[in-house]
DNA sequence: ATATTCCCGATAAAAATACTAGAAGTATCG
DNA sequence: CGATACTTCTAGTATTTTTATCGGGAATAT
C-alpha cells in the first residue's frame, strides 16, 4: 500500500505534459529535467503510460509526448494503475476455492479497500492538479536561472 | 500504492491471532501453516507487530503472540503502517522548499489522497473482519484433516 | 543528409522478499 | 535445582523484484 517511484515519477510526468504541455509535445529530456526524474527510467515510464493509452507519443525532432485526453478526463488512478497494475492482486478463482479461510476473508476485505482506494484516486484529476498549482501561484514556465543573452 | 506481500502477511497474521487466539498465544509455526505464509519470513513480520506495539510476545514452550489490544481497537491502517512505513513518503521541509513546482503540488496533493486513503484503511478493524468470517460460516477451528486416534 | 527524438533490449545496482543458523529466554519434568 | 525441549529473537545470506543505466535502432522534421 505504497507508492512507488515508478508510480510517482508517473504522475510528475503526467502533471507535466498537462501544466506545461498545452498542445505542443515535451520532451523526455525537458520533463526529466524540471521534475526531477532519472531521464532513462521516464521514458520506459513513458512507454507503460503509452501502451496503456494515455499518452501519445511524435518521434524526431520536434517530437515528444502529449495527454491523449484532456486534462479533466485523466485521473490519478488512470495513471496508477498504467504503471504499477491492479492496486492489489486477486487470487484467481481457483486459488481462491482452495484458500485459507484467512486467505479468503481478507480478499473479500480487501476487495472493498480496493474499491475504495481506486475511487480516491479516481477524485482527483490532471485539471485539478493543475488548478492547485495556479491558486497556489506556481509559474506556468520552468524555474531556471536567468541568462543574460544580447 | 500497492499491498506488498508483507503488508498481506501482517494483515493475514493479526487477523488469525484475532480470529484463532481467544486469550492464548499463538505461535508462528502454527499461524505460518494455516496462512500459508513463509514461517521464517513471517516471524520478521512479527518483529515489525512487535516494535510497533500491536502484539506482544512471549518465548519459551506455549509461548508466541497476542494481540496487546481487542481486535476492535486494532485497524487496517495501523497493520499497514507498522509494517510498510508511511503510505507515501513526505518530503523533508527542507527538500519541500526547494522542490520543483510539480514536486511541491504532487506533494500537497498526494497528501490529501494519503489521509483519505488512510482512512479508508482506518475504517476496518480486525474485529469486522472476524464478523465477515463469522457471517460467511468459516468456522473457528482450522482446517486439517482428520486424525483418527483413539 | 543530418540531427533529433522516441523506441527496444540488455544489463547493472539497489531494495524487497524469503530463508538459514544459531543465541537467548522460559516453561516443564525429573 | 538442573536438564531439556520449545519458541522467540537476532543477524546474516540468498533470491527475486524494482529501479536505474546503457547502447544502439527506427522514425521524422529540417
Amino acid at each position: 500500500m505504497k507508492l512507488s517511484s515508478k508510480g510517482r515519477y508517473a504522475i510528475l510526468a503526467m502533471f507535466d505534459l498537462a501544466f506545461h504541455g498545452k498542445d505542443s509535445a515535451l520532451q523526455v529530456k525537458e520533463i526529466s529535467e524540471r521534475q526531477q526524474i532519472p531521464p532513462r527510467f521516464l521514458e520506459q515510464v513513458f512507454q507503460d503510460l503509452r501502451k496503456a493509452g494515455l499518452v501519445r507519443s511524435k518521434r524526431g525532432p520536434r517530437g515528444g509526448y502529449q495527454l491523449s485526453s484532456s486534462p479533466a478526463d485523466i485521473r490519478l488512478g488512470d495513471i496508477i494503475r498504467a504503471v504499477q497494475g491492479p492496486l492489489m492482486l486477486a487470487l484467481e478463482d481457483e486459488e481462491a476455492a482452495q484458500a485459507t479461510s484467512g486467505i479468503a476473508i481478507m480478499q473479500h476485505v480487501l476487495r472493498e479497500v480496493a474499491v475504495r482506494m481506486d475511487a480516491c484516486l479516481d477524485s482527483i484529476t490532471l485539471a485539478n492538479m493543475c488548478d492547485e498549482a495556479r491558486a497556489r501561484g506556481i509559474s506556468d514556465v520552468p524555474v531556471m536561472p536567468y541568462v543574460y543573452s544580447i
